[in-house]
DNA sequence: GCCACTAGGTTGGATTTGCCAACCCACTAT
DNA sequence: ATAGTGGGTTGGCAAATCCAACCTAGTGGC
């Protein structure tokens, strides 16, 4: 569903804030046309929604829905290894938590809280 | 990186602890040629390394490397928000944490362990 | 009234990528 | 002798992508 090319950029750009299509385009680098389908495709399985904020001429703004806004840990998380792995230096911050702290993401277990490292998880049914 | 289509799918089976070549093939549902430059080109990326574990005729098993372990967080978020909003129906679950329940994943803030919702997170430099 | 500019596209054609079935080689097992 | 396994490679075709140019319907400057 979001794994087509430009999909997951396009569900960054829009969890970062751009809502119009030219900016959209300009951020992702993603071709005018494909831009278009992909729009179109995110709408159609409830990933975003289009709403206009101009009638004559018609112009809309992109937004995410409650299911797209749900893929900000992805994100987040995919950010984060980018900056580690890829990246050869620090990344401006781009969200800070609560606590005063700049945000990086960890991942921690649902029940229970405690974090989720490697010797923590055990799978089921190998 | 690993945007490109089925790569990300190689690393989940990897992470799941498939290894052989026809296994990862058979399980993502990518077309054999395609697999093997996927594989060649994760493995120039240093997300996956290639053993031999058989010469003559010369076998190879596929594992990740550190960097490509760290992408665990990002395909167990994937998958949470995949059961939660693509799939109807409950999963049989897949890891199991220390603590003794069922794995699911949350974002927490890595300074202060607190759990990172949608107003916890304020934007820097908006 | 004329020109330039913005926003959100659409169109045509070239290029790239992906898909699939078939084939290959070097073994092993029956 | 035959079939099966493992890890590929090859060729031909279909589909997706890219890019530049174009379109429509306004707005702003002079």
């Amino acid at each position: 569903m979001i794994g087509e090319k430009w999909s997951l950029l396009v569900v960054r750009e829009l969890i970062l804030g751009t809502s119009k299509f030219n900016e959209i385009a300009a951020n992702t680098g993603a071709p005018r046309d494909i831009l278009t389908a992909r729009l179109r495709r995110l709408e159609e399985l409830g990933v975003i929604e289009r709403a206009e904020y101009s009638s004559r001429p018609p112009r809309y703004s992109y937004v995410l829905t409650k299911k797209g806004r749900d893929l900000r840990p992805v994100v987040m998380a995919l950010k984060h290894w980018g900056d580690t792995h890829v990246m050869g230096r620090v990344m401006q911050p781009v969200y800070e938590h609560s606590c005063g702290e700049v945000f990086a993401p960890a991942t921690h277990c649902a029940a229970c809280g405690e974090k989720a490292g490697g010797a923590t998880l055990t799978r089921v049914n190998p």
